[in-house]
DNA sequence: CGCCCTTTTGAGGCATTTCAAACATTGTGG
DNA sequence: CCACAATGTTTGAAATGCCTCAAAAGGGCG
């Protein structure tokens, strides 16, 4: 998000003047809520492109929620292939899959210069105790997240790559509109590599379909900037994938 | 399940003599906490299969989990085709990614003869109230689903047909060991079509690789029934998916 | 300016899909 | 209890979309 609009937030932001506070957990507490809140939260960073905010294997110390920047989570498996899980932004919280274990299943690596709040685990019991509304907002980041990761497996569920790709472009316009930024153009915070490798097709074949869609008319692609020229006609190849005719709407 | 070694629990069954206490969101609580547990739990079903335990677009009511039999999760796309999201087991909970918004943004449908037991939504803060650790495990519970999740999108992300369903098979085999069912002799629950869409494959593609596995002397399979015949090679082949020469361990 | 890394472009091969038909299995009604 | 229908599964042959390997082109950064 850093490099789409939004200004790099300043130190001394906290909970009750955050930028991201319809979107965090914290969406529903008033300003004497988010002041409370603003105790049991640890500001992080920022870190820069490549560091990590955790690696698999690592015990569960804490929540985290994502204040500026942008992270990618993946899964490496036992045969050594990594397959990314998510792309995440501000407001985002990440982690809590390590609740079933208290140790972390995924890590979660920073695309750019990356910002991030904490909230112990060891002092979730008395969060919850001190403003007990915020349990619910909680298990609504979870179920949302869980929701993201249905709409990944029908992102992967869909045959062609092309539709693939399409879903992708159409959820970050969706995430990025979400956080008042542009629907229509924005910039790429992950490397077409790793764009590849989130919806499971070859880098190449990435490559050459934003070079379909931009001769169709769809999108336009500078380098990481893409903007997207007919929503409509994105969602269509979203949906069916059919390249064939002429379809630019 | 019920296919699957362990008889059909009687009516009378409840949280304190229930098969499934040490996999279920019970499993940390004494006999005391499971007879406080159970006065917030309604037992439904036997339901067919075919049934329907929600509906996607169905308003939150409760959350579920199997008691006996099986289910299949999935999510309708609006191009019309429809996503396998997940096969679910006696113990494991269902329906918490519907508290992002109130409603479910999956179906679940019965794979065979199947009771189930529902927590109403209502009364989950009462639930809480009274039995405060049972947060925990219900959080848990979610984490593992998530990192199902996770497990979900690392299959699609695998390349070949094999590995897939050889991951798949290998899954099923930890689940139904973790019931106390054999790890190496099982029924499928579901059809060849329902294999085939929760992988992402065509169908035919699944009857074929059954056929492969087979005749390698990986496995025997007759009909819904598999023998897992060498485990090492079922991993060696979930890991790299490799076909090639002769390979039966 | 020159090196390195990412991205793009090209050509060929192959795994998987698709379409189609034979086959088995289960359920149903006469 | 059998014939038959309906459904699910297997098998075959051809088409194709994506991957792989390889090389060139473009940016970023010292």
């Amino acid at each position: 998000m850093q490099s789409n609009v939004i200004a790099f937030p300043s130190a001394t932001t906290n909970c009750t003047n955050c930028h991201w506070s319809q979107i965090c957990v914290t969406r529903s507490l008033d300003a004497a809520g988010r002041a409370e809140f603003a105790r049991y939260v640890t500001h992080r960073g920022p870190i820069k492109r490549g560091e990590k905010l955790f690696r698999q294997g690592d015990k569960l110390s804490a929540l985290y929620v994502i204040r500026a920047g942008s992270v990618r989570v993946y899964c490496d498996s036992e045969s050594g292939s990594e397959q990314s899980i998510a792309f995440q932004y501000p407001g985002d919280m990440l982690g809590f899959d390590a609740l079933a274990d208290s140790h972390h299943p995924t890590s979660a690596v920073a695309l750019e210069t990356t910002s991030f709040c904490t909230i112990s685990h060891d002092r979730l019991g008395a969060l919850a105790a001190s403003l007990p509304t915020v349990w619910r907002e909680i298990m609504r980041a979870v179920a949302l997240d869980v929701t993201a990761n249905h709409g990944h497996v029908q992102l992967l569920g869909q045959r062609s790559a092309l539709a693939r790709l399409a879903s992708f472009l159409l959820n970050l316009a969706n995430r990025f509109a979400a956080r008042g930024c542009s629907r229509t153009e924005y910039n790429l915070n992950m490397s077409r590599q790793e764009i590849a490798n989130y919806l499971a097709i070859a880098g190449e074949t990435v490559s050459r379909l934003f070079g379909e869609l931009q001769i169709r008319g769809v999108i336009a692609v500078d380098r990481r900037f893409v903007r997207i020229l007919s929503l409509p006609a994105l969602q269509a190849f979203a949906q069916d994938g059919a390249l064939e005719t002429s379809r630019s709407a």
